[in-house]
DNA sequence: CCATTATTAGAGTATATACTCTAGTGAGTC
DNA sequence: GACTCACTAGAGTATATACTCTAATAATGG
């Protein structure tokens, strides 16, 4: 593997595990033995290993976001979007903590992530369409549609914030894929208002797959 | 006013401009036109200085959240709940910016925020239940109750950061009371289909007032 | 007035951070 | 074997950060 590609990956690992604040591109270095020097020849500067780690977040969603097209969707395909979504929160999670202060330290970064948000919106916009086509949850007009699109996005962008914060009991909270995904259950919670009565238990019995145990949850991170 | 006062003041100026991470105590000092030493004869460290802070935020929330004991609520709560949220989240606007690293410097804050979560969770959740005996809001059972007031306390707490990174066009993105306000309106989105028929149209009118102007928005931040 | 205590200045320290510079090394090519 | 060129090491720099220490100055109470 190449250098650069293993710089990439041991950033995205460390900045998962820390945070980006708490490490530096020496800490990167010594993680892969390399000189920092060697780190400077294959990026500018710390703000480029993040900007590169970003397009890759952001192709990854955009890829499993692609719009539905114009045929109607299926519950199953509700789940796999969620999925897909959350899957990609968890690889990139470094991202959305403290993500003010890496829009300030790189204009690019900023445009890029304003046009990404935007795309995101259409699409959870797009999928509410679809899955009115399908039947599953009313139609609701545009003005509404959009805001119940933007909750949708606050409810996903924050859910870890919340776990890492307010859940946590161990002193560097660490947090697992299973438990994160239980922000599905939140997602699931915030349209089961809109589902249309034929579907509400199909949803309901979705939804309770996800459902935060209240049992000692034995969980433990991976990469 | 008293030096330990002032120090407490600037910092929650100079950190809600800048956020926290951006700001080290020698800015501080400097801002007061004292000597670090100084600082630090009145603050152990900078976590003090953030727990302080957290301290003054949690009694203020507190206040205003206060259990609306067992009368029921009329609609003009609901807006006054709202804006005394928001109002706070203003005020401290800095402390939801990172929020783990500031809990990962000091356990205190971590087991505080911790508690502080709890209660607000709850005070949604009574706030709910005294919305549904004044009549506004359909009651619901328990475990939908819950979860829908996290996703109230989760939109509430990521609408500045949308503002700021996917909103935002100015370069350190700017924000005004105003604006964040807008945040109601998602909220009150977010409890809609929950309102009951004849108090819908009266809250969809207060949702309007909070209505994100498409206009240009002359709003300019104040501290 | 004196003694004690609270407050302050200001120079200084140890450490970390992002990043640079120079001098290579080694694999391929002509 | 000389040349190139992508790649790497490692020491080094300027700056910042959180924080300390000493000594001086107010403020206060008896």
């Amino acid at each position: 593997m190449k250098t650069r590609d293993r710089i990439l990956q041991s950033s995205l690992q460390l900045f998962n595990q820390s945070g980006e604040r708490a490490i530096s591109t020496n800490h990167i270095a010594a993680e892969l033995a390399i000189s920092p020097g060697n780190l400077y020849y294959h990026f500018r500067n710390k703000a480029d290993i993040v900007y590169e780690l970003f397009l890759a977040y952001q192709q990854q969603v955009d890829y499993y976001l692609a719009a539905p097209g114009s045929q109607p969707l299926v519950l199953a395909d509700l789940a796999w979007y969620l999925e897909a979504v959350f899957d990609g929160l968890w690889q990139y999670r470094f991202f959305h903590r403290d993500l003010e202060s890496l829009l300030d330290a790189d204009p690019r970064l900023r445009a890029g992530y304003g046009d990404f948000t935007g795309r995101c919106l259409s699409a959870i916009n797009g999928i509410f369409s679809q899955l009115a086509s399908g039947g599953i949850i009313t139609p609701r007009p545009e003005p509404l549609r959009s805001a119940m699109a933007l909750n949708v996005w606050l409810v996903i962008t924050n859910w870890m914030a919340y776990l890492k914060t307010a859940h946590a009991t161990e002193e560097p909270a660490v947090l697992s894929l299973a438990e994160l995904k239980q922000g599905i259950y939140q997602v699931l919670t915030l349209e089961l208002p809109h589902v249309t009565p034929e579907y509400r238990e199909p949803v309901l019995a979705l939804r309770e797959t996800y459902r935060p145990g209240t049992f000692c949850q034995a969980a433990h991170p991976s990469t």
